[in-house]
DNA sequence: AATGAATGAGCTTTCATTCAT
DNA sequence: TATGAATGAAAGCTCATTCAT
């Protein structure tokens, strides 16, 4: 029975969930290998199944590599707007949750952060990956900078600009991901959350209180 | 005896120059094609040399791309002592130059940032680039911690911290870079600083009023 | 015991039917991709059906292209036997008609041609295709070296030989096979018959006079 | 002595010698492998060099295999040439001359036929061979219709058109290689120039006696 | 020290063939 | 009988490295 499961797995699963499983083993590659040594057949290993199995199913590496990243974003996408639905109905608490989701174990974990920086450090020669990543990042800093807009009518702050808070955020969150990947061992989710909370009590201080 | 002197300094000076121009090469051919896809053949076209000659300089490409990670690192930190030194006696000064250094256009131009993110983009498979990176990271959080002690204790600053105030600086910077990189057209340097700042306010009021 | 009479000679029917569409879909493949680049994937296409289907019908891409050039061939024979029996009774005219045919748009077509030379250029590595198309020119070779000999008879034609007629005549059709599939623009079809009626008439100025 | 020599031809062959060198080997894998089994590790290896030698020359093999057609057009214009000068003055005398050079060993030998065929198999499908070869024939027919000219001229042959005569050699040599191709055991030079013989004391009979 | 032709390991990709459905 | 996802061997090609000059 089981052995008949895996080899229908093996052989008939569907095309989107084949895909999915190699988008997958993609990541857990690039994570092991780096951008620059990963091969197609690294990937087919992680994934338990043959050489050929990429080029069947995203025609090309190149294909396989967008795609990848494409999934990663709408990954993140998912779980930001899950976050930004589930918090209450305070923006300091959907910002707050934001920030959290961020630096949150499911999101800022060593692999997860590892491919994003390898599709970040091909960004330059690659127009397409950083098409991929501007767009994203649009949605997030408008979300962010739409909740600080939100904060400072609340709170009556004056000379506090919500796109440059936005993307003080989020250049925060993203630098405190570099710490994590370089000094993994060092690396500390409260000191993190502390970090940002800095940033946060010193311009909102009504909403964030010591 | 004088002459084999002269000779063998002007070798080892030629030798080291050869090195530099190789290296910069490399700096310039990552950023065009990617850390994913540079040869040694691009480097050496870069530099206007032929095929053999990074072996015969450095051995190996893995060689090669250590030194000029070494390399990147210890230009950076010149220029950081440089800034340091210079500023005025005043810890928030000093702070202020370093921040300003960060995103200075000699540091902060995408071509530099390509090569940075690219190494950042193999650390996680890569022991020996994280390594460098974490050293020189250990640094400069060591150098702004200091700074922002000293801060602390000038304006009695109560429950700001200054290593989470230095992490806080750090990541920013390095996530105002990312922005750089994946949106330079829409970047800018003005915003950029505005983004410090208001972090810089929020924390040190009296050091750096609006 | 009728009804499966019925369906096992409907079963063989479709079978032979297949085949012979999958033999087509090869041809035209052929003549399209070329022997060295056509695949599988390409007759299957062709065909309208999917991708095992050859392995299905013929075990093997080998034995799909040794069976279409037999088939090229026998189609060939086809037509070459109802010409010689169509055609007057008298020699000369039998043969003219062999000529004709050989240059008949049915059998002289770009298409068909191409692949009458795919096939030709790979007789050298080929024994199979060698044998199949020596067996072929023999029994050609033969019917129009006895229609030589017959009009030699009737037109007491000294010093001219039938069997190098023969040979001279096929070399010459296949020779202007060549001009069409190098030329196509330029060939044309009357001046083919024109250069083959100018050795006629050399050879056999009774029988073909100007 | 023999060592030094062999070492020397092996890393340090002229540009053009090693190409000429890999396009021999290309001709001999052709001709023993076919057009669609030849690869360039067998043409390495004809040629005793190591796999990435042909990339290294030749850039591709679609490269490879346009230069080597282009060379043995180019050989066998030069004996052409080389025929058409050594022959006597008179225009009978040069038309055999290019006949029998047709037949010679050093062009008609098996081999070099199994070439020209496996190029003209994929004449259809290749743009670019097809015009090399076109370019080719008709400097052939060109000359050869010249020289039919010149001896209707002489010998005031009525009704007797150059280029059907032209088009119609060129067409009997060509077939006669095929025969050569698929039964080189039954193939026989002398034959084969009785056939053409057949036909020019057909046409020409004054300067072609019995 | 420098060159650049040559090597050969290893990559991406293609494709004949197999096989569960 | 027919499908088409999967396989895996083998192809073309790239490139770090070597080495004679």
């Amino acid at each position: 029975m089981a052995l008949a499961a895996t080899k229908s797995s093996r052989r008939t699963a569907s095309r989107a969930r084949r895909r999915q499983q190699l988008i997958d083993a993609t990541m857990k590659s690039i994570a092991r290998k780096g951008m620059s040594s990963v091969t197609l057949g690294d990937v087919a290993r992680e994934a338990g199944l043959s050489q050929g199995i990429v080029n069947l199913h995203f025609k090309s590496k190149d294909n396989l590599l967008t795609e990848t990243l494409t999934c990663l974003a709408d990954e993140y996408k998912l779980q930001f707007d899950a976050a930004l639905e589930k918090a209450g109905p305070r923006p300091a608490d959907k910002l707050r949750a934001l920030i959290e989701l961020d630096l949150r174990p499911s999101i800022c974990d060593p692999q997860k952060i590892a491919v994003w920086f390898a599709f970040w450090g091909e960004v330059k020669s690659r127009p397409t990956y950083r098409r991929i990543c501007d767009q994203f990042d649009c949605y997030y800093d408008e979300v962010i900078a739409g909740l600080c807009e939100a904060i400072i009518e609340e709170g009556k702050y004056g000379g506090v600009f919500a796109e440059a808070t936005a993307e003080a955020l989020g250049a925060m969150t993203n630098g405190l991901w570099l710490s994590c990947l370089i000094s993994p061992r060092s690396w500390d989710r409260k000191r993190a959350t502390d970090a940002v909370d800095s940033y946060l009590r010193g311009v909102f201080p009504k909403h964030f209180p010591s």
